[in-house]
DNA sequence: AGCTACTCCTGGTAGC
DNA sequence: TGCTACCAGGAGTAGC
């Protein structure tokens, strides 16, 4: 599932490709892709591309007038074609390029979007600080926490209180900085509140560097490759396998509704709230 | 404020 | 083999 190293590198593939291009045309196989179809056509035809960006797990598509904001959710990916590229069962949007290019929104589950906006304000909802941003600091994370009094990983998936974590890095950073995903937020101490911050930042610098996390056939790069992370993931995806560090099995739990990995040595559960 | 449930979707898979 | 039932999941929303 896309997460901010995923979106990462898409962006990072994609600026090459289609920065400076004009849109010449576009076209949407899937209305709920773009919000409005003829608002979608009417607002990108003839625009061109300023530059690419990411906001959390946004892609910004910055345009001479507007904006298109483009979210993956579980089964998005971007690709751009050579000419003569025809739309597959999958394609959802196409915009083509004044070079002969072709952009493509591929979707499997439609739940990813590309909206056009004025700004792009205007479509995003409330995002906590970038954690590999200047804001993003032990100091700042351990006064956060100290703040809210819910368990830890649902506020970590919350993109207000921090943007760009999804269900994998979470996980994930729990584990290193073995913290049990249901522990109180407000009772996190500093220590655990600096591994945690260590955690996030060191193992989302880590997906980036190896393009991010492939599972299945969910993600691919704009290039059509996996990612190389999925290797490196000590309990996402691990449920009954030994953890690595003490051997012990690995469990998969709910928490929050989400599917949640955790070693149940290495991150005790909470001693309240079970 | 924080929780739970529901919605959107499809491909993959478990069970029969 | 072929069917059905269920699951995964980001994020918006509604209700408590």
């Amino acid at each position: 599932m896309p997460e901010l190293p995923e979106v990462e590198t898409v962006v990072r593939q994609l600026r090459p490709r289609v920065v400076g291009r004009t849109i010449l045309r576009a076209a949407v196989y899937w209305e709920r892709s773009v919000g409005d179809r003829p608002t979608f056509l009417r607002h990108v035809r003839g625009r061109t591309v300023g530059a690419l960006s990411r906001r959390a797990k946004y892609i910004l598509v910055e345009l001479d007038r507007g904006v298109l904001v483009g979210h993956l959710r579980m089964s998005g990916r971007m690709h751009v074609h050579a000419a003569g590229f025809e739309p597959r069962s999958h394609t959802r949007v196409c915009l083509h390029l004044d070079d002969g290019a072709v952009f493509e929104f591929h979707d499997v589950r439609k739940f990813g979007r590309l909206l056009y906006a004025r700004r792009a304000e205007d479509v995003l909802p409330p995002l906590g600080p970038e954690p590999l941003g200047d804001a993003f600091t032990a100091a700042w994370l351990r006064a956060a926490l100290a703040t809210r009094q819910r368990q830890i990983k649902p506020l970590l998936l919350d993109q207000s209180f921090v943007a760009g974590l999804g269900n994998i890095y979470v996980d994930e950073a729990l584990y290193a900085a073995r913290l049990h995903p249901r522990h109180p937020a407000h009772r996190i101490g500093r220590r655990k509140a600096e591994a945690l911050h260590t955690a996030i930042h060191g193992i989302l610098l880590d997906a980036i560097r190896r393009n991010g996390s492939s599972f299945d056939a969910a993600f691919r790069t704009p290039e059509g490759l996996p990612g190389d992370h999925q290797h490196q993931l000590q309990v996402y995806g691990r449920g009954g396998e030994p953890c690595r560090r003490c051997g012990a099995p690995i469990r998969k739990l709910l928490v929050g509704q989400r599917g949640t990995h955790v070693c149940p040595r290495c991150q005790r559960s909470p001693a309240v709230s079970r």
